[in-house]
DNA sequence: GATGTTAACTTAACATTGTTAAATCATGCT
DNA sequence: AGCATGATTTAACAATGTTAAGTTAACATC
């Protein structure tokens, strides 16, 4: 029973039809209950249509990835808004780490899972666009607080304050996000830690009078 | 061709040889090429056979993890024969930095996939123990630094000192592990990374005036 | 209006995976 | 010799990603 004549409108509403359902399964299942033929049970079609759409699994699941780069990026603009630069930094560095905890498999999938070279053109995220691109926006906020001569006088290097504050923050995201279960560590509260992280790089790298 | 009467050893011996099989098509093939059959092939068995020591592939890949935690633990030990503590801290993260670059895809299978609950009694190492579990170490190490008031006053938890630690060093080693070939970010050096983690340590963490 | 062409989709099938049940085989004991 | 038992293998199953071969319905053309 298949009507012809799709229209690339039709078509494209298909492919994130898809997407979503993947993604469904994917944080309410775990990601081994991500199956093509799952998939298609869901949204009534069958596995190999999937195919028509996607080249491959591993295709699908980083169309999945890049709308949730998306949708980090979104969520990261909103703390642009706040006006004092260093507070800016602080909150768009805690609502990273939220995003972190509120969906952790996709943070998994977005940041802690092997991916093959990257290819530009088969992504539909603009890198080094300031909607779309995270890290862009940290970037940015960094240059800020750099320019306003906030950092400490040693820190001269933007880019590189930038991939550490993204390190450090990660770090606390990514150990609790594959280990928070190990009972042998008396790991401290998330919010703690998280908080821990954020006063080290308040007193090493801010200039001395800050909070 | 089976001889009969394997002994307790004779057992242990096989077991580690699957794990060494297992282990080498890790390290060099990626984790996609250790299947139950190739690593039997590797070994002259049949893929049935493993499962007459291991429980499942499961099972398999948390002995290699055991393993390596061992050798993690035995590696950093060498970082403990130095005198100054702060450049005994400052070492034994060093150090492990070096092993998640040299083993990155053991770091990966040891500290960035999900694992089920932990359940110490199927695991072979002692936690809690200095010589086998190198959190600890970290704690020894971090405690006598605290011991010796060398970190800034508003420190006052070891534990979270801790935490904070291995989360920032995580971070740089996990970030670079998953997304050093991520073209679309212009990483610094991944030593020049580490350095800067280190140096944010020395700033945040250490009374003034050191180094 | 019949006929073909083609897009959209499905069914069948393949190779590979982890895993289990059944069979084989060799050794040691009586 | 014969049997029991432990070590190992072969056969088989269900599930997965993926491809090849159909099937169906809408459009275009005569």
């Amino acid at each position: 029973m298949p009507p012809k004549l799709k229209t690339e409108a039709e078509k494209q509403q298909i492919r994130t039809t898809i997407i979503d359902a993947a993604r469904d399964l994917f944080v309410n299942k775990g990601i081994e209950a991500v199956t093509m033929r799952s998939i298609a049970k869901r949204i009534g079609y069958s596995a190999t249509t999937i195919y028509l759409y996607f080249a491959d699994k591993e295709a699908l699941l980083r169309a999945i990835c890049d709308t949730d780069m998306l949708k980090l990026a979104a969520t990261l603009k909103e703390a642009m808004a706040i006006e004092d630069p260093v507070e800016r930094l602080l909150t768009f560095g805690h609502t990273y780490s939220l995003f972190s905890l509120a969906y952790p498999n996709h943070y998994r999938l977005m940041f802690m899972m092997p991916r093959p070279a990257h290819a530009p053109e088969s992504s539909s995220i603009m890198y080094n666009n300031f909607e779309q691109d995270a890290y862009c926006q940290l970037k940015a906020v960094v240059n800020e607080v750099y320019d306003a001569g906030l950092f400490k006088p040693e820190l001269n290097d933007p880019e590189l304050i930038a991939q550490t504050l993204w390190a450090g923050t990660h770090g606390v995201c990514a150990l609790h996000n594959t280990m928070a279960n190990d009972t042998w560590i008396n790991w401290r509260d998330i919010e703690t830690r998280l908080l821990a992280m954020r006063e080290l790089f308040i007193r090493g790298m801010l200039k001395e009078p800050h909070e």
